[in-house]
RNA sequence: UCCUCGAUAGCUCAAUGGUGGAGCAACCGGCUGUUAACCGGUAGGUUGUAGGUUCGAGUCCUACUCGGGGAGCCA
């Protein structure tokens, strides 16, 4: 008898249907009769169950409609045509082997649960619908972003995750240390000699692999990081995570029109590869998380993205003013409040915001020729905010030196990164894209903490 | 970190300052095609923690803990 997978199944009915065979999975939820029973069985390879039918013609019937939820079963029997409406087939059991019987105080029960609870229960909750469909498609996006990227002959480059620079510049950051908190080794004025620690100096967990990756950059041409990111903020929002995924490439002889050309192009990408490899569980999202979902993702794959300068997105937001908590003008940095009225009441779909005021951002950030701004990019989208933050990097050695000057960065700290401006340094842009969030803005997931396995917060690090 | 709302059975929620209940889950029984099956029954509680007000507190007050929503920081 062939051992075959619940998704075989699905994809290849016509193969299986009339065939006896088997299959191994967990008791979704069990109905019985005096006689007969009905279990639907999830084997973790697709999202829909299978109905199993049996009856007392089995040996174990009494036993088999004692199972509860979660109990694991390997059944033999026929794939027939369904007579109910369904399901358009069901497995006739004709031997049901008890593998592993779940205990009665199993927490979860065949009805809605809400996200809060299933927090507490972590190590249990990919066991439900949503977030079997959340952690697919975690998978099946990851992959895509790397099948975007390799296609394009994009070198995919591991930064460190442990760093010694303490100015990477975009955020708080972890120590890491096998120093004794309670007795450290101190010097001569009494501070933490950090000489003496593991790597003989103050280091650090990463909060972006951007300054490393350009160095690849300008060696391999066009390259991406994906990997952790840690920020030690003390941020209680549902967007944000200590220890989240992120996705930094990096092209050389490239301006920030090609930067945001990338970005719209990769993002359509992994829509389309989302909605075509994991159907089932974009169209769970679509009925159960939110019903705008398709209506919003098509709208995204068949337009193009909105493109403004922030000079320009200020004088279009001042005109609104009194709607804002924080009224707008040129130089501050634009709200949350402002960047979703702009994404979501102007453009109502993604938008480039660009060409932001030098002083509220990043050192490395290329100087436009109004000195006044830099060539940054921010990707806003209705619901989630800002996905991706880029920029195209300052290649010019005399300017980034004097930006550094201006943020009070000392040039030993950096001399590798300014190495790359000495030794044919080119144009070159890149950014940074939160891999949670866009997990979030394809599954219609509101909250981080519900798109990460095992999620780090702020005050929680439990499993 | 700030603002705001909340915490009652395993889960989701009721309960005017006056004897803490229901649905679901669990357990027992019934039912010949179910679809979060249905019907009957049993069991299940230091009302988040610590104080306070009161004859009496799930209910009012204070602090703390945890959680939701919003803001800041950002991806």
């Amino acid at each position: 008898m062939q051992a075959v997978t619940v998704k075989q199944i699905f994809r290849e009915t016509e193969t299986f249907l009339n065939q006896k065979l088997e299959i191994s999975g967990w008791v979704r939820t069990i109905r019985t009769s005096k006689a007969f029973g009905f279990i639907e069985i999830n084997d973790g390879s697709f999202f829909e169950n299978i109905q199993v039918v049996f009856d007392e013609s089995l040996d174990n019937f009494l036993e088999i409609g004692k199972q509860t939820i979660s109990s694991a079963l390997r059944i033999q029997g026929t794939l027939v045509a369904s007579p109910g409406a369904k399901q358009p087939f069901e497995l006739k059991a004709e031997h049901i082997e008890i593998l592993a019987l779940a205990g009665g105080d199993y927490p979860l029960q065949k009805k809605r649960h809400t996200f809060e609870y299933l927090r507490t229960i972590a190590h249990l909750r990919p066991r439900t619908n949503t977030f079997a469909a959340v952690f697919r498609v975690r998978s099946v996006v990851a992959y895509a972003i790397h099948r975007f990227f390799q296609e394009k002959g994009f070198v995919y480059v591991h930064t460190p995750i442990i760093t010694g620079s303490d100015a990477e510049g975009a955020g708080e950051m972890f120590k890491v240390t096998v120093l004794d908190p309670a007795n450290p080794p101190r010097n001569d004025a009494g501070a933490v000699n950090y000489g003496e620690d593991f790597f003989g100096k103050e280091t650090s967990l990463t909060v972006s692999g951007q300054l490393n990756v350009e160095t690849y950059c300008m060696a391999f041409r066009n390259v991406y990081t994906f990997g952790p990111t840690f920020r030690a903020e003390n941020s209680n929002t549902a967007r944000h995570a200590a220890e989240f995924w992120m996705i930094e490439p990096e092209i050389a002889f490239a301006e920030l029109t090609d930067n945001m050309k990338l970005a719209e192009e990769m993002m359509k990408y992994i829509i389309r590869y989302a909605l075509d490899n994991a159907p089932e569980e974009m169209a769970f999202f679509n009925k159960f998380v939110d019903k705008t979902l398709f209506e919003r993702l098509e709208n995204i794959l068949n337009f193009d993205f909105g493109h403004i300068t922030y000079t320009e997105a200020v004088s279009l937001l001042e005109k609104e003013n009194a709607e804002f908590e924080y009224p707008v003008h040129w130089g501050i940095d634009l709200q949350t409040e402002h960047e979703r009225y702009l994404t979501e009441n102007i453009f109502k779909k993604p938008v480039f915001v660009s060409d932001y005021p030098k002083d509220i951002k990043a050192f490395y950030m290329r100087l436009n020729d109004d000195n006044k701004t830099v060539a940054a990019m921010d990707l806003l989208v209705p619901g989630v905010g800002e996905i991706i933050g880029g920029s195209q990097r300052e290649e010019r050695l005399e300017v980034l030196e004097n930006r550094m000057k201006e943020f009070g960065l000392k040039e030993e700290d950096y001399y590798w990164y300014l190495d790359l401006r000495r030794y044919g340094g080119v144009k070159h842009a890149g950014y940074g894209l939160g891999f949670e969030r866009v997990i979030m803005y394809l599954t219609g997931m509101s909250n981080i903490r519900d798109v990460v396995s095992f999620p780090r917060t702020a005050n929680t690090c439990e499993f």
